[in-house]
DNA sequence: GCTCCTTTGAAGTTA
DNA sequence: TAACTTCAAAGGAGC
């Protein structure tokens, strides 16, 4: 039975059509996060004003206004923050479309029929939203939490505890130590990111996976199944996250960053795609990506 | 406990 | 400037 399904849902995705409009377009437009760029003259609301305005607005009827307060929602979040819409016309024209999955999925999950765009009512006040990282942290001036922005991470207890034993140890080692312990800032994170982050729990519910790498591979798809405005949603999130993130730590760069963690080699990534190792569902990428053939169904 | 997997996008580095 | 690389999140798996 088993079997059966995850034959059938296998070559479901082999045969699995890509979004409308993939792959016959003339003429290229820029991507969405380069095209959503707001012109000038657009009034943009402060980051502060983003997060202290005590009440959702409901979103005008036509996104491509010059104003769009825009309160999402997660289920856990009580805050909200509006949006400023600069080119929500300015979208691109398609995309991408992914490669074939390398986990078999099941229909109701890696179907697109499955997950079309999520469409509003005209007029419907928008769900709220606060993905963590938007919401102020103590360093913003005049707001009364004092939680620290996410992008912050401070090293673990353990981290500390060793720390703290190291402590009759050189001086030059607690030099290395104290570099060690300083706050990690991490990158801000990207429209698709964020978009993960929201529909992760989501997917995981409605797929009942737990293999991360598997349930990337869902939103992946679920990510070009979006419509444009869907798109737009996260790509406008993400702007403001960089705002936010630029305002927080404006000496920051992605450099501070780069190559902290161990830079994997041109060739352990040759091996993962030559049958070096093995994926979440303990096969072989290289196999899984391979053309599948049309398997007949089997009956367990 | 570290790294990989897997995705997209931003930003860094390299040629 | 194009191409390539790294890192953001997530959690199970493997070493």
């Amino acid at each position: 039975m088993y079997k059966e399904t995850v034959y059938s849902a296998f070559n479901l995705l082999m045969h699995y059509p890509p979004p409308s409009g993939a792959g016959q377009h003339s003429q290229p437009q820029p991507p969405l996060h380069k095209a959503n760029q707001p012109p000038h003259g657009v009034p943009q609301l402060s980051l502060y004003e983003h997060f202290n305005s005590p009440h959702p607005t409901p979103a005008p009827a036509d996104i491509s206004q010059k104003q769009v307060h825009r309160p999402l929602q997660t289920p856990d979040l009580s805050g909200f923050y509006s949006l400023t819409s600069g080119s929500m016309g300015q979208l691109p024209h398609t995309v991408s479309w992914p490669s074939p999955p390398l986990y078999p999925l099941s229909p109701s999950c890696g179907y697109r029929q499955h997950f079309p765009a999520p469409t509003a009512a005209p007029g419907a006040p928008y769900p709220r939203f606060t993905h963590p990282s938007l919401m102020l942290g103590s360093s913003v001036p005049g707001h009364p939490a004092a939680i620290p922005h996410p992008a912050i991470v401070p090293p673990s207890g353990k981290q500390e505890l060793q720390s703290f034993d190291r402590n009759l140890k050189t001086q030059e080692e607690s030099k290395a130590e104290k570099e060690a312990k300083k706050p990690t800032i991490k990158k801000p994170l990207n429209a698709f990111m964020l978009y993960m982050k929201e529909m992760r729990a989501k997917v995981i519910a409605e797929c009942t996976l737990k293999e991360s790498a598997a349930i990337n591979q869902i939103l992946g798809r679920r990510w070009h199944a979006l419509s444009r405005e869907e798109q737009a949603k996260y790509y406008e999130l993400a702007r403001k996250e960089r705002q936010l993130h630029m305002q927080l730590y404006p000496g920051w760069s992605a450099r501070d960053n780069y190559g902290k963690k161990k830079r994997r080699s041109r060739e352990k990534h040759q091996e993962s795609t030559t049958g070096g190792k093995r994926n979440a569902f303990g096969t072989y990428p290289e196999k899984a990506a391979a053309p599948a053939p049309f398997l007949p169904m089997t009956v367990l």
